[in-house]
RNA sequence: GCCGGGAUGGCGGAAUCGGUAGACGCAGCGGAUUCAAAAUCCGCCGCUGGUAACAGUGUGGGGGUUCGAGUCCCCCUCCCGGCACCA
């Protein structure tokens, strides 16, 4: 055996053995039970960042773990492969998307193989190849033709400079991110998913997910927002015609409290009122300026302006003013809404600021009995209770918030103006992006058929691979050998769709293709049921809400195509922390950033410098590691310096998985100390031959000990990583064995078995998070044995006596000794006749004796 | 703005069901070894007072429930994630 612990040597080792024997292939035709263990997949953006190595070593040791267990382990590995960073890189080194792609992909690759994880590799996929991407596109034109995916009008942010759509992150405070230019919103025709139609069952199905985090199923309930309300119309006249303006309220208990109506500046009634005004006119353009996104929406200031029209309160009779907000979006709900400033924070605010009526018919009981004073100068968080009863309501007066709303509903139905109405906050998924680098939409555009879906024997529409995009619209629309085709249905000449998929669609799927990525025949084959669902997911919190949902809508178009029979894709799911690290920067005169990597800053007397020049730097916070605040660590030279089970003792040591995960240096250090210390404990004793480790008999006390330290360790690891999937405590758990072996003396036979049995668990114990030391060391210890699971010697963990802490009146004051069969009167007996004890007693009887079983006595003065 | 989460020594974190706050590691300090250094090994290490024994105090801030609160409840501050075209 070496005696120095050389990573490098052992881990290029263990590799080629793992390769060579095919250890990490997942069998289809095992009778082993399965574990389907997925990871997130990468985009290849260029290199392995560390929160690439925190996610796949998490779900290396799970997979590792349940493989020790018995386990049929399928652990596979592909590229979520489209995207926008492939345009980007593509127009600042005009290179092609794809081939900038595939090179990123074949080094994550090598990168992702030197961290040894357990990849079953003959399964990758990378989704912008024809024969993965086919398959969505022939799912897309069987939804086409079923209605599940529609057309319709959907606004986006359009650059007038680039003549180019925005994604969000391309809006800089209302900019396009390359020009310059003020943003625009631009109705453009969308295919929509009709995800809506699966809101219940993507609602109610969080209930079937016992091993999903509470946070992400709660934060997609509230996603997906079920409301119950009344949609409801104010009648007018225009033009001599009798109109509706339908609007959707949660609150119609305050119908009478509506003193105006906002509509969004497309809707119908400003574009008349604009004809013939044109300061409205002004107005409406200005609405239109600035970027989709609903943060943007919802925190910009709210601005409004007269139409001059006039609604006709439905249950008043009353003329109701018709105003233009900027926050009334178009494509939500009806794109009007009501307006009750007295019992909304939103029109309350409004109404100040343009000086419109605010009319109180919400009133409440406060201290005493007494109705709480209401005052139109400032918004109070009550205004919005729904605890309280109608006021000024005439007939409704006095009804809580469930009879008001129940005896308006019915009256507004009766009128034949309304209803009650279940409403979702969730919208369909419109997936037209106007790119290139994307899975092509399989749509014929033809001017006698229409929207015609490719057929099934003309599928993949293959995305030509040698296209440079330059940032101006989508390079697509320039290639006459792409767009020119003909139409199916009746042969003349046609025009094909050259937006592309959103991203979100590829990766809704990717976890059944694994399970069938070689099948030539269909999307899936019956092997999918096989694997699914995954046993356990793993990603970045981040993606609690939309891939997830995604996921689990798709799930559910292929079950109800007869391709999947379960009905939810996870079964298990674990959301891991980000990675993050201190951000430093400078700022230059016109505002611009420049941002430094915290390997080139140092802290002197308190102040960050940069080595470079030795000037300061400004420190901008904690933040997750990325490219645009250059905070990012390199895992290759760590892998280079230290060794992949460094990297990942230290990622898995350093927090645990929920949490975010912030970089140290220093503890990498300390992480690699710990793996040389195991190599020398391990070294030291094989040095006197190994033996066969303890199997039964009389022990010396410390070895007795030591014994009961490692079967109690044996448990909290198992438990650790399989229920708690908490990995940093488990760590620590076999840090502490690692110590008390160290201390352990004497050579003789028994204590030198013991010791083999200490070493050849702990090196099974930490085998899922530090692979190939786990692998070198145990060849050692027991020569062509197969590593399985330690099982738990009950017997060594029995205890004669325990320890109970001993408080008075709360506060520690002592420890005392009991046998650990000991009784409540006898431990009550022990604690009252400790000395402690009758110093804060003081002579005094005790008026409460607490026995916590195990744990402590609390004496109460 | 809305939804979700977080805050514990100098630092990362532990305390799993309301029961010893600070496990384990990092940094620091002291010692051993060494010609010297690196590496390694041993010890100390929340704060205040005290030579010490010990006492007080302490889990972002304020209040509450309880024999007992880092953990439960109410209010507040700050930080992070998501907000539908980043992935």
């Amino acid at each position: 055996m070496q005696e120095k612990y050389l990573p490098s040597e052992i881990e290029r080792a263990a590799q080629e053995k793992w390769t060579a024997s095919q250890t990490y292939r997942a069998r289809d035709d095992s009778d082993r039970p399965k574990y389907y263990c997925l990871s997130m997949f990468p985009y290849p953006s260029g290199k392995l960042h560390m929160g690439h190595v925190r996610n796949y070593t998490i779900g290396d040791v799970l997979a590792r773990y349940h493989a020790l267990r018995g386990f049929n382990v399928m652990q596979p590995m592909g590229w979520d492969a489209f995207g926008l960073p492939a345009e980007n890189a593509a127009i600042a080194n005009n290179v092609p998307p794809a081939a900038w792609t595939y090179a990123n992909i074949d080094h994550m690759r090598t990168q992702l193989q030197a961290l040894g994880f357990a990849i079953d590799w003959s399964r990758e996929l990378a989704t912008c190849k024809p024969d993965y991407y086919r398959w969505e596109q022939w799912l897309f034109t069987r939804l086409f033709e079923k209605g599940v995916i529609y057309k319709k009008m959907a606004t986006v942010n359009w650059d007038p400079v680039d003549q180019t759509v925005l994604a969000n992150e391309q809006v800089i405070e209302g900019r396009g991110w390359r020009s310059g230019a003020l943003v625009e919103k631009r109705d453009i025709p969308m295919y929509f998913f009709r995800i809506t139609q699966y809101a219940d069952e993507l609602l109610s199905g969080l209930d079937t997910l016992p091993g999903w985090p509470e946070r992400v199923k709660t934060m997609q309930a509230n996603w997906i927002g079920k409301s119950t309300g009344v949609r409801f119309a104010f009648p007018y006249q225009l033009d001599g015609k009798d109109e509706q303006l339908w609007v959707f309220t949660t609150r119609a208990d305050t119908i009478m409290g509506v003193t105006f109506c906002a509509v969004a500046a497309e809707h119908p009634l400003a574009t008349r009122a604009a004809a013939n005004n044109p300061e409205l006119a002004a107005f409406i353009s200005e609405c239109k300026q600035g970027s989709v996104a609903e943060a943007d929406m919802a925190t910009m200031e709210k601005k409004g302006m007269d139409t001059g029209l006039k609604v006709t309160h439905p249950l008043t009779g009353e003329a109701v003013p018709v105003w233009v907000g900027n926050y009334v979006l178009m494509s939500y709900g009806e794109g009007a809404v009501m307006a009750v400033p007295a019992h909304d924070e939103r029109d309350f605010g409004f109404a100040q600021k343009y000086g419109l009526p605010i009319k109180q018919v919400i009133a409440e009981k406060g201290e005493g009995g007494r109705e709480k004073g209401f005052s139109t100068d400032a918004w109070e968080e009550w205004y919005a209770s729904k605890a309280g009863y109608c006021v000024n309501s005439g007939k409704y007066d006095g009804l809580g918030y469930e009879a008001a709303v129940d005896a308006i509903a019915a009256d507004l139905a009766a009128k034949g103006l309304g209803e009650k109405k279940t409403q979702f906050r969730l919208r369909d998924w419109g997936i037209s992006r106007q790119r290139y680098w994307g899975c092509p939409i399989p749509i014929i555009h033809c001017d006698a058929c229409g929207d015609v879906p490719v057929p099934a024997d003309q599928l993949p529409v293959v995305l030509p691979e040698d296209v440079v995009p330059d940032g101006s619209g989508n390079p697509l629309n320039k290639r006459a050998d792409f767009v020119n085709c003909t139409c199916p249905k009746c042969g003349g000449a046609a025009r094909r769709e050259t937006d592309t998929m959103d991203t979100f669609v590829e990766s809704s799927w990717y976890y059944a293709r694994y399970a069938c990525p070689d099948f030539a025949g269909g999307m899936l084959d019956e092997r999918a049921n096989k694997w699914l669902p995954v046993d356990q997911y793993i990603g970045g919190i981040e993606h609690a809400i939309l891939h997830l949902l995604y996921a689990r809508f798709f799930h559910k178009l292929m079950r109800d195509e007869g391709l999947v029979s379960s009905d939810e894709p996870f079964a298990n799911l674990l959301t891991q922390g980000m990675v993050v690290a201190d951000t430093y920067y400078r700022e230059a005169a016109d505002g611009k950033k420049t941002w430094f990597n915290p390997a080139d800053v140092e802290t002197r007397d308190g102040a960050a410098i940069l080595k470079s020049d030795g000037q300061p730097v400004i420190v901008g916070g904690t933040e997750k590691m990325s490219k645009s605040k250059n905070n990012g660590v390199d895992p290759q030279a760590l892998i280079d310096q230290y060794g992949a089970d460094t990297a990942r003792l230290f990622t898995m040591f350093a927090a645990p998985p929920e949490q975010s995960l912030e970089w140290s240096d220093a503890g990498v250090e300390g992480a690699h100390r710990f793996l040389k210390r195991l190599w020398k404990l391990a070294y030291e004793h094989a040095q006197g031959g190994v033996v066969a480790a303890f199997a039964g008999g009389e022990l010396p006390e410390a070895a007795k000990t030591l014994r009961r330290q490692l079967h109690q360790t044996i448990q909290k690891v198992g438990d650790d990583i399989e229920r708690r999937k908490q990995f940093n405590t488990a760590i620590a758990a076999v840090m502490e064995l690692m110590n008390a072996l160290a201390r352990l003396e004497g050579d003789d036979a028994t204590t030198r078995s013991v010791r083999q049995e200490v070493l050849e668990a702990a090196v099974t114990l930490l085998a899922p998070i530090v692979p190939h030391i786990g692998e070198a060391l145990y060849a050692e210890l027991k020569p062509g044995a197969a590593m399985t699971w330690p099982a738990v010697d009950e017997s060594a963990l029995v205890q004669d006596e325990i320890e109970l802490m001993l408080q008075v009146n709360g506060k520690l004051r002592g420890q005392i000794r009991v046998a650990a069969a000991a009784d409540k009167t006898a431990i009550e007996a022990a604690a009252l006749a400790n000395e402690a004890a009758q110093k804060y007693l003081e002579g005094k009887p005790p008026k409460k004796v607490v026995v916590v079983p195990g744990r402590l006595v609390n004496i109460v003065v």
